[in-house]
DNA sequence: CTGTAGTTTCAGTAAATACTGAAATTACAG
DNA sequence: CTGTAATTTCAGTATTTACTGAAACTACAG
């Protein structure tokens, strides 16, 4: 016989798990996503030494990834009156967790991917051989394309939840 | 004073580079993207010795690469007529190159995390305290938003271009 | 102020990951 | 078949990346 609180605490680590997995789909490193998972099953604020015990890990680590969730704005920090410890809450929107991700990949990754290849386009313009012609267009082509993705999902991700996902079901389902 | 031809090798350098430093924006090795943008930056098939002494790697990850690229759909390996050696050409329409990576990374990381969600959600389905049952809601939110995200995506990575991004920079723009 | 609980930092270390290179295998030409 | 060029494999190694833990620092209570 299994105990409700059994199959939850069962569950909570099979998620932990598995959003840990998850790290590389928004380059973020394995703990990471594991701190997160943790606090976003979490029902009460979580404490540096919480999670040091529930994920096993160090302080130092426990410290920065926490700070760093904190710096992503997927979780804020919260005092408790009387207690000089600091706690922490993650968001629990769905669609606010998503456009999160997607800006810091945006900004931390696309844009600078955007810039070079700009670059390599203009670098390349009106070069006169074959050679350079067939790259100049493979990198215009790739920028612009990149450029668009981008702008949309930036623009998706300043609207409400409610306003995209029913057009785009509408527009592909 | 810049050559034309020096012009072209250093566009094409930062390119490698660059696409080099997104492999982890798809979820692959740096070595694997840059063999990708040298083929892509290649009028003609490239062998694995060329690779091998472009990007300065061994034999056997110019091979393993290259293999992988081809298993993915990336690149196609040709054959030269009286000649033993293999030759590779990568896939240079932007739009087939982003369902590729779209369809690899939905079935690598994507649909494993969908199950798993899942699976958190029915193991919890029906249990009474308070923390079980927020819990149970947030693994829910969570895998009805993949689903569908995930659904828009293999639904827009099976049409033609043409009929997808207009069509999104009306919605969006 | 002083003592203490709490937090941050970072040099050193551990763990994960990617790469090498040479031996084994395969595939082709003669 | 036979010899040779090309490819594949993978155990060992290098490199990168993430983590630890203890010392330094900070902020609060008394």
């Amino acid at each position: 016989m299994t105990t409700e609180p059994e199959k939850l605490q069962e569950a909570r680590d099979l998620f932990i798990e598995q959003w840990g997995a998850m790290g590389s789909l928004w380059g973020v490193t394995r703990t990471m996503a594991q701190t997160h998972a943790a606090l976003l099953a979490a029902e009460e604020p979580v404490s540096t030494d919480d999670l040091m015990h529930e994920l096993g890990i160090s302080r130092g680590n426990a410290n920065q990834t926490l700070r760093q969730l904190v710096e992503w704005g997927l979780v804020r920090s919260v005092r408790v009156r009387g207690d000089r410890k600091e706690y922490f809450v993650a968001e629990k929107k769905v669609w606010k967790i998503f456009c999160i991700i997607a800006r810091e990949r945006k900004r931390r990754e696309i844009d600078p991917a955007l810039a070079v290849l700009r670059e390599c386009a203009a670098r390349t313009n009106g070069l006169r051989n074959r050679n350079a012609k067939g790259f100049h267009k493979l990198v215009s082509q790739l920028a612009d394309f990149l450029s668009t993705a981008n702008n949309i999902l930036e623009r998706a991700a300043a609207r409400e939840e409610s306003t995209v996902i029913p057009a785009l079901l509408k527009l592909f389902g």
